[in-house]
DNA sequence: CAATGTATTATACGCTCGACTAACCGGTCA
DNA sequence: TGACCGGTTAGTCGAGCGTATAATACATTG
């Protein structure tokens, strides 16, 4: 039979009450990890009675997918956005970049980015989707990864875009993830090397257009 | 008052269900991660009493401390008889640094080892922990790959030891995440291309001294 | 063999969990 | 007015948790 909470239709208080319940997971997420994500706690922090979990979401796990689903697709469109702006050479975008993890309002999203990692390593079903965003992301950087390699006149050869594109994602993961175990060690100096050889690259760039 | 487990004498069977103890706990961390290593599971999964583990450590977190402790300590033997093994070229220990992580027995080593970090981001005590360890593996990086950079005599302003040891570290930590969420694209590149190019710089390394 | 003290087991306690549901509340419409 | 109904609440359920302790098995000693 059919469950009676997946038709009815959406009021405003429900509304509210469902991004207060998202909005209460991720903050735990950051604050407890995901093993402190429970009914009661995440309601109680949404400031809403515990029962509404089951009745708007039918079970935890939904709600932490749709929780994900939120949250990785305002991760992409900040990414996007990002490196979307024309008015930025390549170089400055990758500085933002790495700003972006550090700065606010963004600067939990590394934490609850992996603790939804860390709870899809035991769960298939959100590891499949964990798996999904992760090739949206890397599609983003094959895509402008790509295109500076070529504005920059790199030997394709030499600078594989796969090669790249897998260097760039697996490191900026380690360097979270050592963040968040209080480690910090040579971050900066590796961070600054390659602001220093892309701003090389920047310098010498073959120019395409004339701007401004 | 004193507490009576803490200063007993060890037996040979409370030697061995301890090991199983810690055995089960590192089991559970692979197969179920660390929400699944509970008092009764662990007790289960090592066939012993669960009364025991409270019997033998006091408490849940001692055990995880107990066989953390153990782990690195097996992590860091096994990585510093690799680089200290004098019969082996760098290149052919960073080669068999990456199989490391796969082949077995040790390709369960990273989830475990992931497990234990994703605790550590919400158990201040275990995180502290975990910050010496890194600095322990830093320790052993730092000093053989300072050795590589001087063989091959690479240019140390071009390669600062700071920047690689910072490089290999995040990324191998990057990578390990990435693998535990499935995705292995452009790893394989990857690492093929880093292959290459120490090979080309063991090939074209600086003599020191005859071998063989 | 009996007595003793420790190692181990079985059980109990107090608590929280996710899931579920009966009861209630306030607005709507006959 | 009063029946109705969806939204919300409060409370229950069985299970499992970490910890603690009573009860038992067992080895050792006299």
């Amino acid at each position: 039979m059919a469950r009676a909470w997946e038709e009815r239709q959406v009021t405003e208080a429900r509304q509210l009450a469902t991004v207060a319940l998202m909005d209460a997971a991720e903050r735990l997420l950051y604050e407890a990890g995901y093993a402190g994500v429970t009914t009661r706690a995440v309601a109680e922090a949404a400031g809403v009675n515990h029962g509404l979990v089951h009745y708007y979401f039918g079970s935890m796990e939904e709600l932490l997918t749709q929780t994900l689903q939120r949250f990785v697709d305002q991760l992409a469109e900040a990414l996007e956005a990002l490196y979307a702006d024309p008015t930025l050479t390549f170089a400055e975008k990758w500085r933002l970049g790495a700003q972006f993890w550090v700065d606010e309002p963004t600067s939990r999203f590394p934490k609850i980015l992996l603790e939804l990692l860390a709870m899809g390593w035991n769960m298939p079903a959100l590891r499949a989707r964990l798996t999904e965003v992760h090739a949206r992301f890397r599609g983003i950087f094959e895509h402008h990864f790509g295109q500076a390699l070529r504005d920059y006149g790199l030997d394709q050869d030499e600078f594989p875009l796969k090669v790249i594109v897998g260097a760039v994602t697996s490191f900026q993961l380690g360097l979270i993830v050592e963040g968040l175990s209080s480690v910090h060690e040579n971050h900066q100096e590796l961070l600054d090397w390659i602001q220093r050889w892309i701003d090389g690259l920047e310098a010498h760039r073959q120019p395409r257009a004339p701007d401004g």
